[in-house]
DNA sequence: CTGTTTACGATTTTT
DNA sequence: TCGTAAACAG
C-alpha cells in the first residue's frame, strides 16, 4: 500500500473538493474535469482521516456508478471501503424505510415494475368504467408517465396533460380519478411505485423526528453525485438527512442536466448555497478527457445555448484531429459507414474503446443488424430489460408472493400460468383466499386444480422460512412444468437465465433485498462481460461513461432532437444538452452522422431528413465533413463549397415573404421519389421543403423572431386573429399563442402545429 | 368466462 | 411493423 500524495495527484480544485470534509460544499465538474476521480480521493481521504466508513453515504445516478467509486477508493487505499453506504436514492429510501418500518411500512411490501403498474391501471379502469370503448384513450405506458412526471415535478396531472399531452387534456378528468383509484389500489394490495419511495421517505421524516435524528446520526458524511439531474423530493431528501450545517457535498454540472422530463430540476444546483448556507463553491473547469479539437467542438454546442450553461472547458490534452460530420445518403448506408469506420478504428483501439450513440433506443436496430453481419461483436445499453422477459416475470411473481402474500399483480399471473384461468377467476380466488375461509378458497378453486396447488405451493414456501436460493431452487422445480408448456421452442434458453438468477438470489442474506435489487438495479449481463465488445447505447445511459471514439448517429431532425422535444424551448434545451453529454464521451475521436434520407416506415418510404439544427448550428472549421457518393465512396467538402452552402441556406433561410425564393420542389413532389443529389446537394439540401410544420419552426434558427408578420402588423395577441397562412400547409387556424413568438395552428387534414410566428402571414377571416 | 381473431393506432429518455 | 384492445366464438 502506498502513500496517497493527494496534493500531487489532484490538481488544487480537485485536492480542495476532496480535503474538505466539514461544512456544505458544491462542486460544480465540467465534462471530463476529473469529477469521479475527485470523489474517489475523497472517500479515501475520509477513511484515512480515521472516519468510520459507515458514516458515509454516497448517492449515485445508478448502483453501478456508487459500485465502481467505492472500488476505485478502495484500490487506492488498498483495503476495501465495505461499510460505506453507496448507492441511488430510490434504493437509500427503500433499505431506510424497511429498516425503521415507519407508519404504513409495517407490513411487507413490494415494488412494482412497469407491468404490475400496467395490470394495476388496466385494473382501475375497469372498475370505475374509465375511457371504455374509447380508443382515444392512452394507453397504461403513457398513463403511467404522465402519473410519474406529475409525481417527479410535484404538480397536478391537469398541468402535466396541459404542458405534454395537449390532447389528452378532453381526458383530464377522468385521469385524475384514475390517478386517486391507482393510489387506493397500491395502498389495498401493500404494493409502492418507484416515485412512492422518495414521498414516502420524506413523509415519514418530517413525521418522525426522532427518524432524522437518528439518521443524522448514521450517515454524518453524504455525498450527492450528478446533482444537477435531482428531482426537488430528493434535494428535499438531502436537505433532511444532512441538515443545514450538514457535511454534504453535491456535485453536478448543470450543462449535463438531461433528466428534466423526470423532473430532475436544475433549480437544486443554483439553489444549493440558498439551502446550506455557508456552502462553499468548487469549480473543476480543466478537462483531462478529450482532445482539443472534440472539446472545441463541444464548446460551440454550448456557445449556443442560453446563458446559464455556458461555460468553457480547458484542454490539457493538445493535438488530435479533428471531428468528422458523415452524411451518408440514407440511414442503410449510415449503418454500412458505421461498421466501415469502426473496422478502421479497430485498427487502433480495443473495442471496448469505441461507442454508438443515439437518441432512442430503436435507432439503432439498422446498425445493430450490420454489425451482426460484419461479425463485429457489440453489448447495448438502455434497451430491453432482463426481467421484463415473460418467464422471469412468472418466476419472480413466485417470489414476491412468497415475500407479500397480497401483492395481486403477481398473484394474478401466477393463477393465469394455467390454461382456464383468467382475470375474474383469478380475482375470485384472491378474494376467497383473503377471506381465510378454507371451504370458500376450495369452491373458488373447484374447477381450477392448479390455482389450488399453486396456492399451497406458496404457502409452503412462506411457512420454510428457507434463504432466498432455497427458496429459489423450490420455484424453479415447481415452475418447470409451465416453462416447458408455455415456451415450447426456447425453454432451454430460457431455463438457463433462470438458473443464472438462481445463482444471483444465492447471494442475498434476505428474499426482499434480492428483490428490491432487481428492481432497482439490473443485474449486469456478466455472460460476456470479459470479452472485448463494441458499446451500443442511448445517450441516456451513456452518462458518466468516456470511450476513445464515439460515433453519433441519427443526427437529424425529428430524432435527435427528438420529434416530442420540438414544442418547448425548454425540451429543445434539454435535447441540446443531451447531445453535449453525447460528444463529450468522447476522448480522441468523434464521429457524428447525418443521413439525408431516413426510412420511415409509417409510409413505408424514405424521407428527407433534415440535418439536426445542433449540428447545422457548427461552424464549419470545427469538423470535417464528408459526403457519401452514390457507391459507398466518402468524398470531403471544401472549405469553398460549405462556405457557399452556407449563404445559400442563410438566404433560403430567411422569412419567406417578398425576399422567398421559391423551390420548385416544394410540396410538388414526394420526398421518397426525389433521388439523391450527392455531390452537388447546394441546393437540394437545406431547404427542407417537404417538412413538417416544427420542423419548419427549427430549420431557422437564425430567423429573427419578432420581425414576422404577425408581430409587423403590431399585434400582441395572434390567437385573436383567426386565421393564417403558412408557405408549406397553407390556410389554417390559430388555436393558441404560445410567447414569446409561437403559435399552435390547426391547418384542417394536417392537424395541429406548433410554428413560429414569423413563418405565418396573417389571413383576414 | 376464456381464448382467438381482427382491426386499429402509435411510436423517448429511466429509477 | 408491432402491440393492444374490442369483437367474436366456444
Amino acid at each position: 500500500m502506498h502513500e496517497i500524495d493527494y496534493a500531487k495527484e489532484l490538481n488544487p480544485a480537485q485536492y480542495e473538493a476532496a480535503t474538505t470534509l466539514d461544512g456544505p460544499i458544491l462542486v460544480i465538474a465540467g465534462a471530463g474535469s476529473g469529477k469521479t476521480r475527485t470523489v474517489v480521493y475523497r472517500l479515501a481521504y475520509m477513511v484515512e482521516s480515521g472516519i468510520p466508513s459507515s458514516q458515509i453515504l454516497l448517492l449515485t445516478f445508478t448502483r453501478k456508478a456508487s459500485q465502481e467509486m467505492l472500488r476505485r477508493a478502495g484500490a487506492l487505499l488498498g483495503y476495501g471501503v465495505g461499510g460505506v453506504h453507496g448507492g441511488t436514492f430510490h434504493a437509500m429510501a427503500y433499505s431506510i424505510l424497511r429498516q425503521y418500518r415507519p407508519k404504513g411500512y409495517e407490513r411487507n411490501v413490494t415494488l412494482m415494475d412497469s407491468g404490475d403498474i400496467a395490470a394495476a391501471l388496466q385494473e382501475c379502469r375497469d372498475k370505475l368504467h374509465i375511457g371504455k370503448a374509447d380508443r382515444s384513450f392512452p394507453r397504461h405506458q403513457t398513463i403511467a408517465g404522465l402519473f410519474s412526471k406529475a409525481r417527479n415535478k410535484e404538480c397536478s396531472i391537469e398541468d402535466v396533460i396541459r404542458r405534454e399531452a395537449y390532447h389528452l387534456l378532453f381526458h383530464a378528468d377522468a385521469l385524475q380519478l384514475l390517478y386517486d383509484a391507482y393510489a387506493a389500489y397500491k395502498k389495498e394490495h401493500a404494493l409502492l411505485d418507484y416515485d412512492d419511495l422518495l414521498f414516502d421517505l420524506e413523509n415519514a421524516l418530517l413525521q418522525e423526528p426522532d427518524m432524522v435524528k437518528r439518521l443524522r446520526e448514521t450517515f454524518r458524511y453524504i455525498m450527492v453525485d450528478e446533482y444537477q439531474d435531482t428531482n426537488r423530493v430528493q434535494a428535499r431528501l438531502v436537505r433532511l438527512l444532512a441538515g443545514e450545517k450538514g457535511n454534504v457535498m453535491a456535485v453536478g454540472d448543470d450543462a449535463q442536466s438531461i433528466y428534466a422530463f423526470r423532473g430532475a430540476d436544475i433549480r437544486n444546483i443554483l439553489d444549493f448555497p440558498h439551502h446550506f448556507p455557508g456552502a462553499r463553491l468548487i469549480k473543476l473547469e480543466e478537462n483531462y478527457r478529450s482532445l482539443q479539437p472534440v472539446l472545441d467542438l463541444t464548446n460551440a454546442l454550448l456557445a449556443a445555448a442560453p446563458e446559464a450553461y455556458r461555460k468553457t472547458l480547458h484542454a490539457v490534452q493538445k493535438g488530435g484531429a479533428l471531428p468528422e460530420l458523415i452524411r451518408p445518403i440514407n440511414n442503410r448506408t449510415q449503418s454500412e459507414l458505421v461498421v466501415q469506420k469502426i473496422s478502421e478504428l479497430a485498427c487502433e483501439c480495443p473495442l471496448r474503446e469505441i461507442a454508438v450513440l443515439f437518441r432512442a433506443a430503436y435507432h439503432s436496430y439498422d446498425v445493430e443488424i450490420a454489425l451482426k453481419q460484419a461479425g463485429i461483436r457489440f453489448r447495448k445499453y438502455g434497451g430491453l430489460k432482463f426481467s421484463d422477459a415473460a418467464h422471469v416475470k412468472d418466476v419472480m411473481s413466485f417470489v414476491r408472493l412468497a415475500y407479500n402474500p397480497l401483492d395481486f399483480p403477481s398473484f394474478r399471473r401466477v393463477m393465469e400460468l394455467g390454461k382456464g384461468v383468467g382475470p375474474k377467476t383469478s380475482q375470485k380466488i384472491y378474494d376467497a383466499m383473503l377471506s381465510g375461509d378454507g371451504a370458500a378458497l376450495e369452491k373458488a378453486c373447484a374447477r381450477h386444480a392448479g390455482a389450488l396447488s399453486h396456492i399451497r405451493f406458496i404457502q409452503t414456501l412462506r411457512e420454510t422460512r428457507s434463504g432466498p436460493y432455497a427458496i429459489f431452487r423450490d420455484i424453479l422445480a415447481h415452475y418447470q412444468p409451465f416453462l416447458e408448456q408455455n415456451y415450447p421452442d426456447d425453454f432451454p434458453y430460457r431455463e438457463q437465465g433462470l438458473e443464472e438468477l438462481a445463482q444471483l438470489a444465492g447471494e442475498y442474506a434476505e428474499l426482499d433485498l434480492f428483490l428490491s435489487d432487481l428492481s432497482l438495479e439490473e443485474p449486469d449481463q456478466t455472460d460476456d462481460a470479459d470479452q472485448d465488445a463494441l458499446t451500443l447505447s442511448t445517450v441516456h445511459s451513456a452518462k458518466g461513461l468516456e470511450w476513445d471514439a464515439v460515433l453519433i448517429i441519427d443526427l437529424v431532425e425529428d430524432r435527435f432532437p427528438s420529434r416530442h422535444a420540438s414544442l418547448r424551448a425548454e425540451e429543445f434545451e434539454e435535447e441540446r444538452r443531451l447531445l453535449y453529454v453525447a460528444c463529450t464521451r468522447a476522448r480522441k475521436y468523434l464521429g457524428l452522422f447525418a443521413p439525408d434520407f431516413i426510412y420511415s416506415r409509417e409510409t413505408r418510404s424514405e424521407e428527407r431528413a433534415a440535418p439536426s439544427p445542433f449540428v447545422r448550428a457548427l461552424p464549419p472549421s470545427l469538423y470535417d465533413e464528408l459526403q457519401e457518393c452514390p457507391g459507398g465512396r466518402l468524398r470531403r467538402r471544401t472549405e469553398r463549397e460549405r462556405t457557399a452552402r452556407r449563404a445559400l441556406r442563410t438566404t433560403l433561410n430567411a422569412p419567406f415573404g417578398k425576399n422567398h425564393v421559391p423551390d420548385p420542389d416544394a410540396a410538388i413532389t414526394p420526398a421518397h421519389t426525389r433521388k439523391p443529389r450527392a455531390a452537388d446537394d447546394a441546393e437540394s439540401d437545406r431547404s427542407s421543403p417537404g417538412m413538417s410544420g416544427d420542423d419548419a419552426c427549427r430549420d431557422m434558427p437564425e430567423a429573427p423572431a419578432n420581425t414576422g408578420c404577425l408581430s409587423g402588423k403590431g399585434d400582441t395577441d395572434p390567437a385573436r386573429c383567426g386565421f393564417c397562412r403558412h408557405r408549406i400547409f397553407g390556410r389554417g387556424k390559430i388555436v393558441e399563442y404560445i410567447p414569446p413568438d409561437k403559435c399552435r395552428v390547426h391547418f384542417p387534414n394536417i392537424g395541429l402545429k406548433v410554428i413560429l410566428t414569423a413563418y405565418l402571414a396573417l389571413e383576414d377571416s
